[in-house]
DNA sequence: TGATTTTTGGTATAATTTATTCGAAAAAAT
DNA sequence: ATTTTTTCGAATAAATTATACCAAAAATCA
């Protein structure tokens, strides 16, 4: 493979990324099954056989859009941690955040049904990620004691529980009832819980 | 056939209903082609076949979703046409009260591309609609006049204008582009622009 | 109760859709 | 001009799906 010499990237690349792009919308928007090969070209402007040099099959590039968006998720919630906002506010922009980025997530995963090969694909990413999270709100926590404002004894015991609460938020989500939840209400709900049992009173 | 004595709805009807209910749910979600009979049947928990007692065939369903949904349209309408308001701000309902239940019958417009009966299907009912639609916009203007509030000499003809308007609101609800439009925006624009056309000026 | 009507859903099938392959040709780069 | 990259039409095999039929369950009635 030869390359243009002054810039990183090929053209394959770049076209690779915006496949990854338009399919990642509209498999968020229909699901894994409901989405076809068909939908994806059509919106590319290329002939279906044309997704199979880029990638090399439907689950293939089903598998990119998931990592892609992982990744992104990830380096959004990076910025987040690295604000210098108030704890309890940090804690809540990270839900909050996560919650939305998840919003596309979660029609992936709920037009998956039976594909039991990609539910387990997804369900490895979460539980790889799930220890990240962990670490990531442990960080917040950390800074909050330091900043006086949170009173933690065993900073992963708290994370943890921490998680399973935005696990219960993500429930909705996953199951589909979109409209229904408000999200911000919700968050704040949980953080209110959450901050009575956390806050240092005075 | 024999029905229960009392009510004056069969269980059938009942069931009917329900399925409208459901199907309309999920055909505005993913649109005629992608909606599957068993997406439905299992929604309602019955057997595929089930769904042919009540309704002939897929189209058939379809199209009972459409109607029940114009009348539910021209009812919520006919509401707001009723209700004692200043009129601009009746104005105003109207269109929202519009494009807001049209947001519903926009997937199923989108996703039908190539099924050419049912697009006809449809267009069929947005005809006839139109007209309708610039009797109701007429009855608000006469009654602005009559409240000191509009200046209008032609109804017909600036009704047909608003209506036109109201179409190019509709447009980017049709195109498929939800998240992007803020449907509220948009009106009090095209409404900020059509009062300055109507006002009676002090 | 037993008879009849309503409602359900399993199974079958024919038509359609869809993911994937292959190879050749257009386009771009060298 | 030759090589490399990129595209896509056509073919196919597997899967999905709308629809038809029929028998049995459930509800209603007499």
């Amino acid at each position: 493979m030869v390359m243009s010499s002054d810039t990183g990237v090929n053209k394959k690349d770049a076209n690779r990324e915006n496949i990854l792009k338009i399919a990642q919308e509209i498999f968020s928007k229909y699901g894994y099954k409901k989405t076809t090969l068909d939908d994806i070209a059509n919106a590319v402007r290329k002939g279906k056989s044309s997704l199979y040099y880029y990638f090399s099959s439907k689950e293939d590039l089903f598998q990119a859009v998931i990592l892609k968006e992982v990744e992104i998720l990830k380096r959004e919630l990076e910025k987040v941690i690295l604000r210098n906002t108030d704890p309890v506010e940090k804690l809540r922009d990270y839900i909050l955040t996560k919650l939305n980025t998840y919003r596309g997530l979660a029609n992936f995963y709920h037009a998956l049904e039976n594909d039991v090969t990609a539910i387990e694909f997804i369900d490895n990413i979460k539980n790889k990620y799930n220890q990240e999270e962990i670490r990531m709100i442990k960080r917040i926590l950390i800074e909050g004691v330091r900043k006086n404002a949170f009173d933690v004894k065993d900073f992963t015991l708290v994370a943890i529980g921490i998680t399973t609460a935005i696990k219960g938020l993500e429930m909705p989500l996953s199951a589909g009832d979109y409209g229904t939840v408000n999200l911000e209400t919700g968050v704040d709900n949980i953080l209110k819980i959450l901050c009575y049992g956390i806050m240092k009173r005075n």
